[in-house]
RNA sequence: GCCCGGGUGGCGAAACGGUAGACGCAAGGGACUUAAAAUCCCUCGGGCCUGUCCCAUGCCGGUUCGAGUCCGGCCCCGGGCACCA
């Protein structure tokens, strides 16, 4: 018998599937679309287990739809543009463009090599002026029609090295590379105006079916839509110095007779005129402005404030209420303000206990005793249901929460001083990046006519690519052979727009491209995308559940609403795997940095648990401190190379590995044994149809003639394969499916029965089985599909469907409950009626046991499954 | 801090309200072998009163004939938080 030798094995059918053309996708009549997408890659250099594990599920899913008759496409591409190639710029002094298109040859040849089922011609990579052309060709469109817009946007601002930081780039307040305190900073930018769609974003989600639950409601609390008023407060002339109005937005304002001061931003107007010969607060606010701009490092810094001096009035009691700035109002939220009511609050009360101002309780319990405690607060803040009545409020004492709410904000409108509103939580989308490597937007700016897009004739604006980015700003800013140019409307001297956009512009909308990706005439072809959009299963990282998937979203509508595709939404079926994961190790270096270790490159000490309990680098010998479990990453050092494992192991070993080793949804605990585990499967698999195949064919099976053992594995093979298409089609377990084939093999490993009828049942459950496994381990499956002198290719083989004769029994196995216990088990034919199987279990001896003594008070049968007898 | 997940044997997991631990890894024992590797077979959550018994799915409480699964409250771990992609 031949060995299996994967790596041989896999380069021949790999090229067997190109040379008969089998990848090959165009748009047909007679076959019914199936777009299956994987999130294309950031080309970082070298494929990791997350990419795996991304195009190991979507090719599975391409393959099972290919064999139930599906015209597949499933492309491939690069998410070409971003910050690393800068980094590696700064590092190793190359061009972004060349590092980007080394590390995709590199790339795709591992893509490769991992027999997935893409059509490489319809390749694209962001990076290309033929794909970016389009992004700008759209831009300019939009910005005609005012969905993109100009404003001033808060960016990280590192005063050594004179440039905007990634929030990335910032770590404990301080830029990464010059150590300096990190400012926040307006400069101006463009914004697509997604929350124009908010509404729509919100509620087609109701409509994605095929997405997980868990998404779709991270993305609901996202865009957040809330009922609530803005509320007015006329400025105290006599301490702010002029007339005016503070506007916030509060959700609550049925608690705003027991608002007692207002807290603004440190950029709000108020403040800075409060400022003003106030050095105390000026400093204040000058601190407040400190520290990077991400929400995770403004809601968890100490809450501090400072009074302005200045009083505005209560709309309703016209007492006057101080103004401070706080550094948790967040200036671009809303209106920068916010009213604070400290009894109903937790943030609130202990800003009002620590500022001692005062407290006052609105609500109380309608029935019971009004208990308010400090501790209570959240509660009463919380209950709108009745529960709680108001108190303290003159007027207004004694209605709940909608009653409230009504009655206040009538008041308001009635005197001009506020007004019901619903409010997004979601901001527009600021696209400016004040950086190098990515689609340059192509706007002029024109001293006399002002920012003028780029006319359509003169697109591409192409990036130079011959630049070494320095890490001192955008180099595009200090060549005037890219900026210097002449405005299109009145042919002045004119500058370009040096800011390039945020990536995730490219791939918002990559999906749409690869239905026709080499076209020049359109961004999308109308017919390409009417036969393949939308896509009918996306698969990609959880950690893309909001920002890649809502942006996605939107574009899909304003792509509609351009008129270059139809329906409403991008992705029909939504798969979100969960990380690859593995343990890190890292030293700490002289001022605090960590330098993170390598895995591999570690000897692990384990207790007699199994429990890691310390570390030690090979090359040294000395300890490194274990950093826990997290996501393979590169800064973290914890990736596990695929390469290697493919050498040693082969593709198919690598894929089954991924599959089997936990759900797709879950995340995925890298093990090197768990390896093992599935090259050892794929040996005793290849053994035991090689066997067969040494010998000649059995006669096709005749149902008629089968003995009850043939009767019993000819349905388990069948159950095997209805389980496998229900786990890969509808469930997408596919560790469950992997198991379920294992399973059968494992009965097909001790089958000795040498007969013809014998061996016809045994042939047929390895059909079966081969062509379950061939959507996740191919190229074996290839091989032993030929060795049984199967013709052509298992991938276009009809999926099987399950006989229903085989899958018939004649007795079933029912368990027997006493109070919900298991207490034995009975044997009856399949066709009993309900009480005859309840007159069986009572008659169980073990049964009986347990039942003396006692009175049946109810008989419980589950038809097919169980007998649960309540004493 | 806010939003969303997860927690089950030594480990990865299964159980789609109905037999907790399928399938696999590791470990132990055996067969084969001069030996090792590979392969095959057996054992494998805990307990002691060895019974088709008792306990056991992060912790506490509830709903149900029946809860790992549903509900409420907590603890721990992970993801996202708008300039990493």
């Amino acid at each position: 018998m031949q060995d299996y030798e994967p790596q041989n094995l896999e380069l021949r059918i790999q090229r067997n599937w190109i040379s008969s053309g089998a990848l090959k996708v165009c748009e047909t009549a007679d076959r019914p679309a199936f777009y299956c997408l994987a999130m294309f890659p950031y080309p970082s250099g070298r494929l990791h287990m997350g990419h795996v594990r991304n195009y190991t599920i979507g090719d599975v899913i391409a393959r099972f739809q290919r064999m139930r008759g599906y015209n597949v496409l499933q492309p491939m591409g690069w998410d070409a543009f971003g910050l690393p190639a800068e980094n590696a710029a700064l590092k190793h002094g190359v061009p972004p463009a060349r590092w980007t298109r080394e590390n995709i040859a590199q790339m795709k040849a591992q893509l490769q090599r991992l027999g997935l089922a893409y059509d490489w011609n319809r390749e694209i990579a962001t990076c290309d002026p033929s794909y970016y052309r389009w992004e700008q060709w759209l831009f300019v469109r939009l910005f005609k029609k005012g969905v993109i817009y100009k404003k001033a946007g808060m960016v990280n601002w590192d005063p050594v090295d004179q440039t905007v930081l990634a929030n990335e780039q910032v770590i404990d307040g301080r830029g990464w590379r010059s150590g300096a305190l990190v400012e926040k900073r307006e400069i101006p930018m463009y914004y697509f105006a997604i929350t124009r769609y908010a509404e729509e974003l919100l509620s087609d989600l109701d409509q994605l079916e095929g997405w997980p639950e868990q998404v779709r409601a991270m993305q609901r609390n996202w865009i957040g839509k809330s009922f609530g008023a803005e509320i007015v407060f006329d400025y105290d002339e006599a301490s702010i110095g002029e007339k005016g109005q503070l506007r916030v937005y509060s959700t609550r304002p049925d608690t705003l007779m027991g608002a007692t001061y207002i807290a603004v931003a440190a950029e709000h107007p108020l403040a800075t005129r409060a400022a003003e010969g106030n050095p105390a607060l000026a400093a204040f606010i000058a601190a407040c402005k400190a520290g990077s701009v991400a929400e995770a490092d403004m809601a968890t810094m100490e809450k501090k404030g400072m009074p302005t001096g200045q009083f505005v009035v209560h709309p309703l009691t016209g007492a006057k209420l101080p103004v401070f700035v706080a550094n948790y109002v967040l200036w671009g939220y809303g209106e920068g303000a916010v009213m604070a009511v400290p009894a109903h609050d937790e943030r609130d009360f202990a800003f009002a206990n620590k500022y001692a101002l005062p407290i006052v309780q609105v609500y109380k319990p309608a029935q019971g005793e009004d208990s308010f405690s400090a501790t209570q607060w959240q509660e009463w803040y919380a209950a709108k249901d009745g529960s709680l009545v108001t108190v303290n409020t003159g007027k207004y004492d004694g209605l709940d929460f909608t009653a409230a709410f009504d009655a206040i904000v009538a008041d308001l409108e009635a005197s001009g001083h506020g007004t019901r509103k619903t409010q997004f939580r979601l901001r527009d989308w600021g696209i400016s990046r004040q950086r190098y490597w990515g689609c340059p937007i192509p706007i002029i700016h024109c001293p006399s006519c002002g920012d003028v897009p780029v006319p359509e004739q003169d697109l591409p604006v192409v990036l130079p690519e011959d630049v070494v980015p320095d890490g001192a700003g955008n180099p595009l800013a200090k060549m005037p052979s890219f900026y210097a140019c002449k405005c299109p409307n009145c042919g002045s001297d004119a500058r370009r727009e040096t800011d390039t956009m945020d990536t995730f512009v490219e791939s918002s909308w990559y999906y749409a491209r690869y239905a026709s990706p080499r076209s020049e005439r359109a961004m999308v072809e109308p017919d390409a995308a009417r036969y393949w959009l939308p896509v009918d299963q996306y698969v990609g990282g959880i950690e893309h559940a909001i920002l890649h998937l809502l942006y996605a979203r939107f574009f899909h509508k304003l792509m509609r609403d351009e008129g270059l595709v139809t329906g409403d939404e991008p992705f029909k079926r939504l798969l979100t795997q969960g990380m690859v994961v593995a343990d890190t190790f890292y030293r700490e270096l002289d001022g605090g940095k960590k330098e993170w270790i390598n895995p591999a490159d570690v000897d692990i000490t384990r207790d007699d648990k199994g429990r890691m309990i310390a570390a030690t680098l090979k090359a040294d010998g000395q300890p490194v401190e274990i950093g826990g479990m997290e996501k393979m990453s590169k800064s973290k050092n914890n990736g596990v190379d695929p390469q290697g494992l493919i050498e040693r192991y082969g593709a198919d070993t690598i894929r089954l590995f991924v599959l089997f080793a936990a759900p797709p949804d879950q995340s995925l605990e890298w093990s090197d044994a768990g390896v093992e585990g599935a090259a050892r499967f794929l040996k005793r698999l290849w053994r035991l149809v090689m066997t067969e195949a040494e010998q000649a064919a059995p006669p096709p099976v005749d149902p008629a003639v089968l003995n009850a053992a043939q009767r019993d594995l000819r349905r388990q093979a069948h159950q095997m394969i209805a389980k496998v298409g229900d786990d890969i089609g509808r469930r997408q377990t596919f560790n469950t499916a992997i198991a379920a084939v294992m399973e059968l093999s494992n009965v097909l490993g001790r089958w000795a029965d040498d007969t013809p009828a014998g061996r016809a049942v045994a042939r047929e459950a390895m059909l079966l089985s081969i062509c379950a496994l061939a959507p996740m381990v191919p190229h074996i499956a290839q091989a032993l599909w030929e060795a049984l002198g199967q013709p052509g290719l298992v991938m276009d083989a009809a999926w099987p469907e399950a006989d229903p004769a085989a899958l018939v029994r004649d007795e079933l196995e029912i368990v027997v409950q006493v109070n919900g216990k298991r207490r034995g088990q009975i044997r009856v034919p399949v066709d009993a009626d309900q009480d005859a199987v309840g007159q069986a279990a009572l008659a169980e001896p073990n049964v009986q046991r347990f039942l003396e003594g006692a009175s049946v008070r109810k008989l419980i049968v589950v038809p097919g499954k169980l007998v649960n007898v309540v004493v």
